[in-house]
DNA sequence: ATATGCACCTGTGTGC
DNA sequence: TGCACACAGGTGCATA
Protein backbone atom coordinates (compact mmCIF):
# COMPACT_ATOMS: atom_id res chain seq x y z
CA UNK A 1 0.00 0.00 0.00
CA UNK A 2 2.95 2.73 1.28
CA UNK A 3 4.56 4.62 -1.73
CA UNK A 4 5.43 8.40 -0.86
CA UNK A 5 1.98 9.92 -0.36
CA UNK A 6 0.61 7.10 1.29
CA UNK A 7 3.67 7.42 4.31
CA UNK A 8 3.53 11.42 3.84
CA UNK A 9 -0.57 10.83 4.59
CA UNK A 10 0.72 9.04 7.56
CA UNK A 11 3.11 11.39 8.80
CA UNK A 12 0.16 14.26 8.58
CA UNK A 13 -2.07 12.50 10.15
CA UNK A 14 -0.33 11.45 12.89
CA UNK A 15 1.66 14.56 13.74
CA UNK A 16 -0.82 16.97 15.40
CA UNK A 17 -1.30 13.84 18.06
CA UNK A 18 2.15 11.94 18.75
CA UNK A 19 4.34 15.54 18.70
CA UNK A 20 4.68 16.24 22.86
CA UNK A 21 3.01 13.03 23.36
CA UNK A 22 4.76 10.45 25.84
CA UNK A 23 5.45 6.81 25.70
CA UNK A 24 4.28 5.08 28.54
CA UNK A 25 4.89 1.31 27.50
CA UNK A 26 5.87 -0.69 24.60
CA UNK A 27 4.36 -4.07 24.05
CA UNK A 28 5.72 -6.16 21.16
CA UNK A 29 3.38 -9.72 20.35
CA UNK A 30 5.45 -10.36 17.63
CA UNK A 31 9.30 -9.51 16.42
CA UNK A 32 9.87 -10.99 13.17
CA UNK A 33 9.43 -8.11 10.78
CA UNK A 34 11.81 -7.50 7.74
CA UNK A 35 14.33 -7.31 10.67
CA UNK A 36 13.77 -8.48 14.04
CA UNK A 37 12.79 -5.88 16.34
CA UNK A 38 15.62 -5.39 18.87
CA UNK A 39 15.40 -6.71 22.07
CA UNK A 40 15.99 -3.68 23.99
CA UNK A 41 13.33 -1.84 22.16
CA UNK A 42 11.05 -1.37 25.50
CA UNK A 43 14.08 0.23 27.29
CA UNK A 44 15.05 2.89 24.64
CA UNK A 45 10.96 4.19 24.03
CA UNK A 46 9.75 3.80 27.79
CA UNK A 47 9.18 7.43 28.91
CA UNK A 48 10.39 8.62 25.57
CA UNK A 49 8.49 12.01 23.67
CA UNK A 50 7.85 12.43 20.70
CA UNK A 51 9.15 15.89 19.27
CA UNK A 52 8.99 15.43 15.40
CA UNK A 53 7.82 13.53 12.78
CA UNK A 54 9.66 13.35 9.43
CA UNK A 55 9.63 11.15 6.23
CA UNK A 56 12.39 10.88 4.18
CA UNK A 57 11.22 8.52 0.64
CA UNK A 58 9.03 5.69 2.08
CA UNK A 59 10.69 6.03 5.90
CA UNK A 60 9.02 7.78 8.84
CA UNK A 61 11.25 8.98 11.59
CA UNK A 62 10.01 9.84 15.24
CA UNK A 63 12.56 12.03 16.32
CA UNK A 64 12.82 11.17 20.34
CA UNK A 65 14.00 13.54 23.55
CA UNK A 66 16.62 10.96 24.34
CA UNK A 67 19.64 10.49 21.84
CA UNK A 68 17.33 7.92 19.56
CA UNK A 69 15.31 8.10 16.75
CA UNK A 70 12.22 5.68 15.74
CA UNK A 71 12.33 4.71 12.22
CA UNK A 72 9.47 2.95 10.74
CA UNK A 73 8.70 1.63 6.98
CA UNK A 74 5.23 0.18 6.49
CA UNK A 75 6.68 -2.54 3.48
CA UNK A 76 3.67 -3.55 1.27
CA UNK A 77 1.16 -4.00 4.31
CA UNK A 78 1.71 -2.35 7.01
CA UNK A 79 -0.20 0.68 8.38
CA UNK A 80 -0.02 2.82 11.27
CA UNK A 81 -3.43 3.50 13.27
CA UNK A 82 -3.53 5.52 16.39
CA UNK A 83 -6.71 4.01 18.74
CA UNK A 84 -8.06 5.62 21.53
CA UNK A 85 -7.76 2.88 24.18
CA UNK A 86 -5.27 0.33 24.89
CA UNK A 87 -7.81 -1.81 22.81
CA UNK A 88 -7.89 -5.71 22.51
CA UNK A 89 -5.01 -6.83 19.44
CA UNK A 90 -6.08 -7.28 16.03
CA UNK A 91 -4.70 -9.42 13.97
CA UNK A 92 -1.19 -8.87 12.80
CA UNK A 93 -1.00 -6.25 15.60
CA UNK A 94 3.28 -6.82 16.49
CA UNK A 95 4.00 -3.18 18.21
CA UNK A 96 1.89 -1.47 20.32
CA UNK A 97 3.22 1.72 22.14
CA UNK A 98 0.90 3.11 24.99
CA UNK A 99 0.68 6.83 25.41
CA UNK A 100 0.64 8.77 28.47
CA UNK A 101 -3.20 9.62 28.70
CA UNK A 102 -4.52 6.20 27.24
CA UNK A 103 -3.95 6.19 23.58
CA UNK A 104 -2.17 3.45 21.96
CA UNK A 105 -0.02 3.95 18.47
CA UNK A 106 0.08 0.51 16.52
CA UNK A 107 2.17 -1.29 14.20
CA UNK A 108 0.04 -3.67 12.27
CA UNK A 109 1.88 -5.30 9.49
CA UNK A 110 0.15 -9.03 7.80
CA UNK A 111 3.03 -9.85 5.73
CA UNK A 112 5.47 -8.46 8.00
CA UNK A 113 7.64 -6.54 5.25
CA UNK A 114 7.58 -3.72 6.99
CA UNK A 115 10.88 -2.48 9.59
CA UNK A 116 10.81 -0.77 13.12
CA UNK A 117 13.69 0.22 14.30
CA UNK A 118 15.14 2.62 17.32
CA UNK A 119 18.80 4.03 17.61
CA UNK A 120 20.82 7.03 17.44
CA UNK A 121 19.95 9.19 13.69
CA UNK A 122 23.29 8.33 12.38
CA UNK A 123 23.27 4.83 13.15
CA UNK A 124 19.99 4.67 10.76
CA UNK A 125 22.22 2.72 7.85
CA UNK A 126 18.66 1.61 5.47
CA UNK A 127 18.68 5.81 5.33
CA UNK A 128 22.05 5.39 3.41
CA UNK A 129 19.87 3.86 0.86
CA UNK A 130 17.37 6.79 0.20
CA UNK A 131 18.09 9.07 -2.08
CA UNK A 132 16.58 12.86 -2.00
CA UNK A 133 12.94 12.78 -1.14
CA UNK A 134 10.95 12.59 -4.54
CA UNK A 135 8.58 15.54 -3.55
CA UNK A 136 10.69 17.19 -0.78
CA UNK A 137 13.44 18.14 -3.25
CA UNK A 138 12.86 20.23 -6.29
CA UNK A 139 13.68 17.62 -9.67
CA UNK A 140 14.12 19.74 -12.53
CA UNK A 141 14.51 18.26 -16.13
CA UNK A 142 18.17 17.99 -15.80
CA UNK A 143 18.52 16.18 -12.75
CA UNK A 144 16.23 13.70 -13.62
CA UNK A 145 18.78 13.64 -16.60
CA UNK A 146 21.95 13.46 -14.89
CA UNK A 147 20.30 10.23 -12.86
CA UNK A 148 19.87 8.69 -16.36
CA UNK A 149 23.17 9.46 -17.63
CA UNK A 150 25.10 6.58 -18.38
CA UNK A 151 22.46 4.08 -17.24
CA UNK A 152 21.16 0.87 -19.46
CA UNK A 153 18.17 0.25 -17.29
CA UNK A 154 14.24 0.75 -17.99
CA UNK A 155 13.25 5.01 -16.91
CA UNK A 156 10.37 2.79 -14.83
CA UNK A 157 13.21 0.75 -13.06
CA UNK A 158 15.35 3.64 -12.66
CA UNK A 159 12.55 5.60 -10.68
CA UNK A 160 11.91 3.12 -8.43
CA UNK A 161 15.53 2.61 -7.66
CA UNK A 162 15.13 4.18 -3.97
CA UNK A 163 18.75 5.50 -4.23
CA UNK A 164 18.23 8.31 -7.04
CA UNK A 165 15.28 9.87 -5.78
CA UNK A 166 13.21 8.61 -2.77
CA UNK A 167 9.94 7.45 -2.67
CA UNK A 168 8.11 6.36 -5.95
CA UNK A 169 6.95 2.66 -6.23
CA UNK A 170 4.95 0.83 -8.41
CA UNK A 171 1.53 2.97 -8.62
CA UNK A 172 3.00 6.01 -9.10
CA UNK A 173 5.90 5.20 -11.34
CA UNK A 174 3.45 3.96 -13.74
CA UNK A 175 0.95 7.23 -13.00
CA UNK A 176 3.96 9.83 -13.45
CA UNK A 177 5.15 7.95 -16.98
CA UNK A 178 1.38 8.07 -18.28
CA UNK A 179 1.48 11.51 -16.99
CA UNK A 180 4.80 12.08 -19.24
CA UNK A 181 3.92 10.34 -21.99
CA UNK A 182 6.69 7.82 -21.44
CA UNK A 183 6.35 4.01 -21.68
CA UNK A 184 7.85 2.10 -19.12
CA UNK A 185 10.22 0.31 -20.78
CA UNK A 186 12.29 2.90 -22.90
CA UNK A 187 15.45 2.71 -21.78
CA UNK A 188 16.26 5.58 -19.44
CA UNK A 189 19.46 6.66 -21.17
CA UNK A 190 17.18 7.06 -24.61
CA UNK A 191 14.84 10.25 -23.27
CA UNK A 192 14.80 13.18 -25.30
CA UNK A 193 15.41 16.58 -23.18
CA UNK A 194 11.30 17.67 -23.96
CA UNK A 195 10.42 13.95 -22.16
CA UNK A 196 13.10 14.84 -19.30
CA UNK A 197 10.97 18.39 -19.04
CA UNK A 198 7.67 16.49 -19.21
CA UNK A 199 8.61 13.97 -16.33
CA UNK A 200 9.78 16.48 -14.24
CA UNK A 201 6.56 18.55 -14.67
CA UNK A 202 4.35 14.44 -14.33
CA UNK A 203 6.54 14.17 -11.39
CA UNK A 204 5.48 16.82 -9.19
CA UNK A 205 2.23 17.08 -10.31
CA UNK A 206 1.05 13.49 -9.53
CA UNK A 207 2.78 13.07 -6.32
CA UNK A 208 1.30 16.63 -5.42
CA UNK A 209 -2.11 15.55 -6.09
CA UNK A 210 -2.20 12.12 -4.99
CA UNK A 211 -0.80 13.68 -1.05
CA UNK A 212 -3.55 16.37 -1.68
CA UNK A 213 -6.22 13.38 -1.81
CA UNK A 214 -4.63 11.72 0.85
CA UNK A 215 -3.22 8.35 -1.14
CA UNK A 216 -4.75 5.74 -3.05
CA UNK A 217 -6.71 3.10 -0.80
CA UNK A 218 -6.57 0.70 -3.28
CA UNK A 219 -7.77 -2.58 -0.91
CA UNK A 220 -7.43 -1.61 2.71
CA UNK A 221 -4.63 1.35 2.82
CA UNK A 222 -5.99 4.09 5.96
CA UNK A 223 -4.24 7.08 7.52
CA UNK A 224 -3.24 6.87 11.20
CA UNK A 225 -6.83 8.14 12.04
CA UNK A 226 -8.20 5.16 10.15
CA UNK A 227 -9.52 7.43 7.16
CA UNK A 228 -9.19 6.08 3.33
CA UNK A 229 -7.45 7.97 0.90
CA UNK A 230 -9.17 9.04 -3.22
CA UNK A 231 -6.27 8.96 -5.25
CA UNK A 232 -6.99 5.44 -6.32
CA UNK A 233 -10.29 7.27 -8.15
CA UNK A 234 -7.91 9.05 -9.96
CA UNK A 235 -5.90 6.58 -11.44
CA UNK A 236 -5.44 6.47 -15.01
CA UNK A 237 -3.52 2.98 -15.95
CA UNK A 238 -2.60 1.39 -12.41
CA UNK A 239 -4.30 -1.91 -12.72
CA UNK A 240 -6.66 -0.77 -15.45
CA UNK A 241 -5.11 -3.55 -18.14
CA UNK A 242 -7.90 -3.78 -20.74
CA UNK A 243 -9.76 -0.63 -19.98
CA UNK A 244 -10.07 2.15 -22.17
CA UNK A 245 -7.52 5.23 -21.26
CA UNK A 246 -9.07 8.03 -19.81
CA UNK A 247 -7.28 10.15 -22.77
CA UNK A 248 -8.17 8.26 -26.23
CA UNK A 249 -10.23 5.53 -25.11
CA UNK A 250 -7.60 2.95 -26.01
CA UNK A 251 -7.31 -0.15 -24.08
CA UNK A 252 -4.23 -0.28 -21.52
CA UNK A 253 -1.99 -2.86 -21.46
CA UNK A 254 -0.10 -4.75 -18.99
CA UNK A 255 3.66 -5.82 -19.49
CA UNK A 256 5.98 -6.91 -16.59
CA UNK A 257 9.12 -4.64 -16.08
CA UNK A 258 11.65 -5.58 -13.64
CA UNK A 259 9.65 -8.24 -12.49
CA UNK A 260 6.67 -5.91 -11.65
CA UNK A 261 3.52 -5.72 -13.46
CA UNK A 262 3.05 -1.92 -15.80
CA UNK A 263 0.66 -0.55 -17.14
CA UNK A 264 0.27 1.86 -20.19
CA UNK A 265 -1.72 3.50 -22.64
CA UNK A 266 0.14 2.54 -26.17
CA UNK A 267 -1.70 5.30 -27.91
CA UNK A 268 -0.53 8.25 -25.52
CA UNK A 269 2.60 6.90 -24.43
CA UNK A 270 5.70 6.48 -26.50
C1' DA B 1 29.71 -1.23 -10.93
C1' DT B 2 25.31 -2.39 -12.81
C1' DA B 3 21.30 -5.08 -13.75
C1' DT B 4 18.25 -8.95 -12.94
C1' DG B 5 15.71 -12.62 -10.50
C1' DC B 6 14.05 -14.30 -6.54
C1' DA B 7 13.00 -14.80 -1.62
C1' DC B 8 10.78 -12.98 2.16
C1' DC B 9 5.22 -13.26 4.11
C1' DT B 10 -0.07 -13.36 4.32
C1' DG B 11 -4.38 -12.36 2.17
C1' DT B 12 -7.48 -12.21 -1.69
C1' DG B 13 -9.45 -13.18 -6.01
C1' DT B 14 -10.11 -16.41 -9.89
C1' DG B 15 -10.87 -20.60 -12.30
C1' DC B 16 -11.70 -25.44 -12.11
C1' DT C 1 -17.50 -25.85 -1.26
C1' DG C 2 -12.74 -26.79 -1.69
C1' DC C 3 -8.48 -26.48 -3.81
C1' DA C 4 -4.49 -24.67 -6.61
C1' DC C 5 -2.58 -20.88 -8.38
C1' DA C 6 -1.45 -16.04 -9.48
C1' DC C 7 -0.82 -11.78 -7.72
C1' DA C 8 -0.35 -7.68 -4.39
C1' DG C 9 1.64 -0.95 -2.55
C1' DG C 10 8.80 -3.10 -1.11
C1' DT C 11 13.33 -4.28 -0.24
C1' DG C 12 17.69 -6.95 0.04
C1' DC C 13 20.62 -10.44 -1.42
C1' DA C 14 22.72 -13.63 -4.65
C1' DT C 15 24.04 -14.13 -9.09
C1' DA C 16 25.37 -12.86 -13.83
Amino acid sequence: MPELPEVETVRRSLEPHLVGARIADVDVRERRLRRPIQADIAVRLRRRCVQSIERRGKYLLFALDGPDTMLVHLGMSGALELRATAAACAPHDHVLLHLDGGRTLVFNDPRRFGLLRVAPRAALVELAAVGPDALGEEWPAARLKVLARGRRLSIKNLLMDQRGLGGLGNIYVNEILFRAGIRPRRAAASLRGREFEALAVALRAVLAEAVRLGGSSISDFRDGEGRPGYFQLHLAVYDRAGKPCRNCETAIRRVVVGGRSSFYCPRCQR
